[in-house]
DNA sequence: CGATTCTTTGAAAACAGTCAATCTGTGTGG
DNA sequence: CCACACAGATTGACTGTTTTCAAAGAATCG
């Protein structure tokens, strides 16, 4: 389980042993079944998250029942609320186990001591931040210049290993339609 | 000119002299009038860029010649293709200044080499762009979860020195809907 | 197999976009 | 200083798209 977590360091970068051992020294093992909850709504949240097995979602309620769905986070990707835990202000997410999951989780102040303690760590960790930013932005565009029909093949094409891992209805959530326009636009998609 | 980046500096981190000589030393400084463009589709970006006075919209042209702003860049604000920048792709963005501007240009290298030289200018940049990531967030968020009154209040009480200085169509741009559309739900929630 | 979740389909209603015309305000050149 | 041009905002009528609600069919899981 922490094995998943260090090839993905490796692969990034290169870190002595006594590096891998003072993260492995702050790692907080976590399983979760399928529809487990890692984090709910009103909770702070006080973590980074490295998901070595398994998939989330994170989401939100809103007044009328409805959910939002912000992110799916299968196996090494990070997870969690980066603004609660920046702010320490109460989560308006639910990140639930959409299968059974194996999470990593390190405690703010023990990150912040490995990205002083490792520069290389540091780093990767603004790269992957630089990159979600990036991600962030292209959904924004995609959001307000593509078709719906775009939008659904841009996300099955960016995001296959989760596309064919979850409900039709959760791809609709993320991309801000309801299930059925979704189905609709299929059927008509597939005529073509 | 260089002063008002000055002062942005020294606001979030402490220079000596030396280092803020040698920022000063790689930055290009650019004037640009209103309706000039910084930056336009098809060019390649290669800086780090300061709004140091004026303001500017980066925006993209689709098939049927729709324009989509992503983003407004006000004074103290930083702006430019990070996408462009990093992949070294041709940029799928305009940038224009609304209204005269005055910019501070950082060549990719030189950037880098000052995040070398003053970690502290690098926790900064890192600070920036965790900042930018959570706001990309929340937009995404709203896009998806807000009607679109609350998605119009939103931005008006989130960004109001942008909002009182530009024409509404260009809020309604940003926003992902149509002029038209804004213009009645202003008039329906002003009755309210 | 039965229960539950997911997907599809239909019909109606709500909503937003488009196009065109008018109105408003601003600034420029005569 | 006025008049005209221009950009922006509003309004109406219409069209097209998406949502909603409801029901039925398909697939999956225990």
């Amino acid at each position: 389980m922490f094995d998943n977590f260090k090839n993905y360091l490796e692969n990034k970068i290169t870190l002595s042993d006594q590096e891998l051992e003072l993260i492995k020294d702050v790692c907080i093992l976590k399983k979760l079944q399928k529809r487990q909850y890692l984090a709910q709504e009103g909770d702070v949240w006080q973590y980074n998250a490295f998901v070595s097995n398994g998939l989330l979602k994170t989401f939100s309620i809103d007044q009328k029942g409805q959910e939002h769905i912000m992110n799916f986070s299968p196996e090494n990707y990070w997870t969690g609320d980066r603004e609660s835990l920046t702010t320490g202000n109460p989560s308006d997410f639910n990140i639930l186990a959409l299968e059974n999951s194996e999470i990593i989780l390190i405690k703010k102040d023990d990150f912040e001591y490995i990205c002083q303690k490792i520069p290389q760590f540091y780093k990767m960790v603004n790269d992957i931040l630089h990159k979600s930013f990036l991600v962030s932005q292209k959904r924004i565009h995609a959001n307000m210049s593509l078709s719906i029909e775009e939008k659904y093949h841009n996300f099955i094409q960016q995001f296959p290993s989760v596309a064919n891992r979850i409900p039709q209805h959760m791809i609709a959530s993320y991309l801000g339609i309801s299930a059925e326009t979704l189905s609709r636009i299929r059927a008509q998609s597939a005529k073509n």
